[in-house]
DNA sequence: CGGATTTGACCAGCGC
DNA sequence: GCGCTGGTCAAATCCG
């Protein structure tokens, strides 16, 4: 018996260096079924030693000795049967979470070759993961989300975009494509610097990263938002100032064209048009990149679309068409959030959650986040009955009966979704098969290595944010333990990040 | 009065 | 080349 345990406690310390968290969940979740069983053995022990007094005490005959000690050996079989059985699943689940990392670093050395690809044929596509005073950026995009990846630096700086935006902070939708045909523009200057940006069309395809240029040459690449919201336009937590308006095409709403007045001559444009389809949805196009630091509030956006890019990057594939980002990126403050870790709606095929929120479909329209609750894939409802939705502090308060609920995670915040993934609120998970079927999507998640590069990305762009340089109120990152915060800090940060409403207008 | 918004005009790209 | 459309300008207007 003694032997036994040991061998339990073999088995208990089995754990794999850099498994993800899910994957601990699962190792979690795996001690403690066998501490229950372990439980029972020491039960059994007792019962047995029970009946050994009672052997000792009423009958010593060789017979019922030996009727005894068959009895001992017969349980000490099924014990060693159950130990086997154990030992069996450990090694199963050591071998799913091996393929997981070696899926993992298959990726990377995928993403390295794309890197080397690149360096040879378009020297202009670029990434930047801005994160505050210490500016991140590379040449390339995979690269960089690469690098993030291997933690092998939190700042990573290269020339590409040198001489600009240093302590930039929020949106830095820096497109590809971007080319300011226009003499008469005002920002030429700016424009011009951006303009060796993309001008090749990308052509590299590997397996798992699929890439082209979304846009016609010479066209902007962008990043839409759809959400619901009641107000004329979303507030975004940056300064807009209403330059035109017009009645397009196919839709009677009027588009109204915005520029970013934070600083003289921001060329961050953005279009606000309400859905033909649901009046309810206001579509936000975002165009451009910031040459100014942002507004706390403004930063979460920034993050949104950020991550919508760097996921889309890396999952085009999944959308059935193609898409590169085509040298969006930002700011890679990085928030996709979920509604809150209650209960996650299985979803069908982790991989292609995010890209029913992410729509790439349209290349001639950028790429579209689509934050109304339509998107059910991802959802994490409050309760049981929930209907499945994404919730972001902007959307309308008309909406918000989900807004800020006690207990409820109203954030875009990585750190949400990992407090979430951790189980960090398990409290609330009323019933063991949710708590089993948050393991098993979190598992599903974790295991996507597409999504951990994204999240890697985010992560990394968030730590390189979290110094006070960048953001003097810093409520934007509540990282707690490096890697996620708990569930209150991530209240704090939705809190303090999403506190202008949709309501208010804009200016 | 200064800044923001409105709105008609202008320009460029694109398809036919 | 022409017309359509999207995007932008800038004068007029509004508003605090």
């Amino acid at each position: 018996m003694v032997m036994e345990e040991r061998a339990m406690q073999i088995d208990l310390s089995l754990k794999l260096e850099g498994q993800d968290e899910g994957e601990k969940d699962e190792e979690k979740q795996h001690e403690i079924s066998l501490d229950d069983k372990q439980g029972k053995l020491h039960h059994e022990d007792g019962i047995e030693e029970a009946e050994k007094r009672e052997e000792d005490q009423d009958d010593a005959s060789p017979e019922n000795l030996l009727q005894g000690n068959n009895l001992k050996i017969e349980k000490l079989s099924v014990l060693q049967m159950e130990m086997d059985r154990m030992k069996e699943e450990n090694k199963q689940l050591r071998k799913v979470v091996e393929q997981t990392m070696k899926d993992y670093y298959d990726l990377q050395m995928k993403l390295a070759v794309i890197q080397q690809n690149d360096t040879k044929q378009d020297p202009q596509i670029f990434l930047s993961l801005r994160g505050g005073p210490k500016t991140i950026q590379a040449s390339k995009q995979v690269p960089e989300i690469e690098k993030n990846n291997n933690n092998q630096g939190t700042q990573l700086t290269s020339e590409a975009d040198s001489g600009e935006e240093d302590g930039e902070l929020g949106l830095t939708l820096s497109m590809g494509s971007h080319v300011q045909q226009r003499g008469r523009d005002e920002s030429t200057e700016e424009r011009k610097s951006m303009e060796p940006i993309n001008k090749l069309p990308r052509t590299t395809q590997l397996p798992g990263i699929t890439s082209y240029p979304p846009n016609p040459p010479n066209r902007k690449a962008r990043v839409s938002v759809r959400a619901r919201c009641q107000a004329p336009t979303m507030n975004d937590g940056c300064q807009w100032r209403k330059y035109g308006q017009k009645v397009a095409k196919g839709n009677p709403c009027p588009r109204a064209y915005y520029r970013c007045t934070v600083a003289p001559g921001c060329p961050v444009r953005k279009q606000v048009q309400r859905c033909l389809e649901d009046m309810s949805i206001l579509i936000t196009t975002y165009e451009g990149t910031h040459n100014h630091p942002l507004p706390v509030g403004a930063t979460a956006m920034a993050s949104t679309t950020s991550t919508a890019a760097t996921f889309m990057l890396l999952s085009g594939v999944n959308s059935g068409t193609p898409v590169v980002a085509d040298g969006i990126i930002s700011d890679a403050q990085t928030p996709i959030s979920y509604r809150s870790p209650h209960s996650i709606s299985p979803p069908p095929h982790s991989s292609s959650t995010l890209s029913n929120i992410i729509n790439a479909s349209d290349h001639s329209k950028g790429i579209v986040l689509d934050l109304t609750n339509n998107s059910q894939q991802f959802s994490f409802a409050g309760s049981s009955h929930s209907q499945p939705q994404l919730v972001y502090p902007w959307m309308s308060s008309n909406s918000g009966h989900h807004h800020h609920k006690a207990g409820s995670y109203g954030g875009l915040s990585i750190s949400n979704e990992l407090g979430s993934l951790r189980g960090v609120d398990k409290g609330n998970w009323k019933t063991e098969e949710e708590k089993s079927s948050l393991a098993e999507n979190v598992s599903s998640i974790a295991s996507d290595p597409k999504f951990r590069v994204a999240v890697a990305a985010a992560i990394t762009s968030f730590m390189s944010k979290e110094s006070p340089m960048a953001q003097p109120n810093g409520s934007s990152l509540v990282l707690g333990d490096g890697e996620a915060a708990g569930s209150s800090s991530g209240s704090k940060w939705v809190a303090a990040e999403f506190l202008p409403a949709c309501g208010k207008p804009l200016q």
